[in-house]
DNA sequence: TTGTAGGCGTTATCAT
DNA sequence: ATGATAACGCCTACAA
């Protein structure tokens, strides 16, 4: 491979002339600058930039970390955070923590060692412990947090409303008519799972609808893979006319569970779920959801963290994102 | 951060011996071997993978581009490969070429500038001209293909083996029972997605069903959205009773449509998709479909890397991976 | 078993 | 506008 060493010999100039090029300095005349490029084509010159990061201390890598890559919100955040930092020419270095904090962790360590410049991160459910983040911080390398984001003080973050997304997809069903709403709830270590159960309980509230504990289902998918459980609950209560699921997938599940059950949606349950996850499109009936702005999400996380790149000093901002109605035909 | 000078300096041992403690070198006593290590831990140390890489000529990081991380084939895929890799104490950095071709270049040129040790690389649909791959591998560093392989002789792969896949899945409707099956083919510039339509082909041959190619269509998902089109087909030939799908997604879109039109599936018409996608599991009916190996995939792509990697010389091989069938209830 | 020293490719400081 | 040179943190002959 050839180096600047290389293009300096051919073109009798200095190593520094040759590295001013390429770091477009100013103070280069024309006819140099086209003498390097020219050479630089010839020998077919690749910046190292190994080189250029250990002598700068800028290694022009982003890392992101996500739960998982195969989940439609997170990949479409991904897509708008690589766009925006690649367009800023930095490399982003994508990880998976699979919900686990051991991995994130591992993740983090692989990352101080590569010498990112910056972090952007979605905390796996189970992460409790920071001190890497705050490891990181520390060492005035900037970390944005984005839909998964922790009770820390002094931290940047990207979040979408999920309470008012909730609040939004149950006054949807109370709007369409429904009495009997009940909510299919996620994993309470989650906080976003619980903003969206407090936005239900609230929609109900705002409408004098009556709140039940009995109408709360804290079910993993697993749980609801034995469809008696849905089963034996319409049973005791007819009347359900209502379902808001904490996620798309939930919803398509308990769709076709009450298909199985001859129930029909949207004639006699509505139901609405939470992602905007691309099947939900593809289905009978299309499903009505609320979506989560991924993309303005990745977006805005990659800007507050090129801002923080730029600035000399870290400013430390939450965002909040509203969700979006999407009104189908399960509703 | 601390370097191995700082713990040269605290140990008073010089900087060789410290070096090769972290390398794992048995020219180092046990006792020096722990001062270094309690030095290290007392510093916080951080090896600097930069360096490293500067001085060693290696980076420990594996590039892989796949179409699209949002497609739950290749993210199955990247899945095992990063779990493969990260044992073998490699870090991965995932770029996605959006079936674009000068993305995928950009990513390579990238991979390039960081001195990734291998590649790992699916190609786009447009993809073309592989002289930088060629570049890639004169430099000795080792590429491994994936699912979408080009034509090149002289290269190492992992695809699976679509035609058989179609062939299963074709199969599977006449043994059921179907008479007149369609296809709906993929992009004709997709190699595999050819290939399923050969195996779709050759299937109903070597059972003596008629083939025709009016019964082959080769619809994008968008064209599909205008339901007329499948309609049409229908009304025209009342007595198609199966439909083999180059996808999931398409298989659900066509279920949906199909039920849309009042026609029940599977008792008037069995649709089988390819790719095995998550959600066919949740829909109504659940969808017979293929798996295609991600798993697999990734491992033996992983491997085949691995062993470039530590082989001194390269050796080129194909592998061809079998799809499963799998039955649920649209068939 | 440990130490010395040169160099990987680049950038940055200082001088010219 | 250009050049000489030290340094970034680490590895690795070679020497001891």
């Amino acid at each position: 491979m050839a180096s600047i060493k290389d293009i300096s010999k051919l073109t009798g100039l200095s190593l520094a002339t040759v590295s001013r090029v390429f770091n477009n300095s100013p103070l280069v005349s024309e006819k140099t600058r086209q003498k390097v490029l020219k050479a630089a084509e010839k020998l077919d010159y690749q910046p190292n930039m190994m080189a250029a990061a250990l002598r700068s201390g800028k290694s022009k890598i982003i890392g992101v970390i996500v739960p998982e890559i195969n989940n439609h919100f997170f990949s479409g955040v991904i897509n708008s955070i690589e766009k925006k930092l690649s367009d800023a020419d930095y490399n982003i270095i994508i990880s998976q923590s699979h919900e686990s904090e051991e991995l994130e962790k591992k993740a983090l360590q692989s990352f101080m060692k590569l010498n990112v410049d910056g972090v952007l991160l979605s905390i796996s459910k189970e992460t409790t412990d920071f001190l890497l983040v705050q490891k990181l911080m520390n060492q005035k390398i900037p970390v944005v947090f984005f839909d998964r984001t922790p009770k820390l003080e002094v931290s940047s973050s990207v979040v979408l409303d999920d309470y008012k997304g909730a609040f939004m997809a149950t006054s949807h069903l109370i709007d369409k008519g429904c009495k009997q709403i009940i909510h299919i709830a996620g994993d309470p270590k989650v906080s976003i799972f619980n903003k969206r159960k407090e936005g239900y309980i609230d929609a109900l509230k705002q409408k004098n609808h009556d709140v039940s504990e009995d109408f709360i289902l804290t079910l993993t998918h697993d749980q609801l893979r034995d469809m008696s459980v849905i089963k034996q609950l319409f049973q005791n209560n007819p009347k359900i006319d209502g379902i808001f699921a904490h996620g798309d997938e939930i919803s398509l599940y308990v769709i076709n569970i009450l298909t199985t059950l001859g129930i029909q949606v949207p004639k006699q349950v509505k139901v609405i779920g939470f992602g905007n996850v691309d099947f939900t499109e593809h289905t009978y009936p299309r499903i009505s959801t609320i979506d989560q702005k991924s993309h303005e999400m990745g977006l805005l996380a990659a800007e507050m963290l090129l801002k923080s790149l730029n600035d000399e000093e870290i400013i430390h901002s939450q965002q909040i994102l509203s969700p979006e109605l999407i009104i189908r035909e399960s509703t």
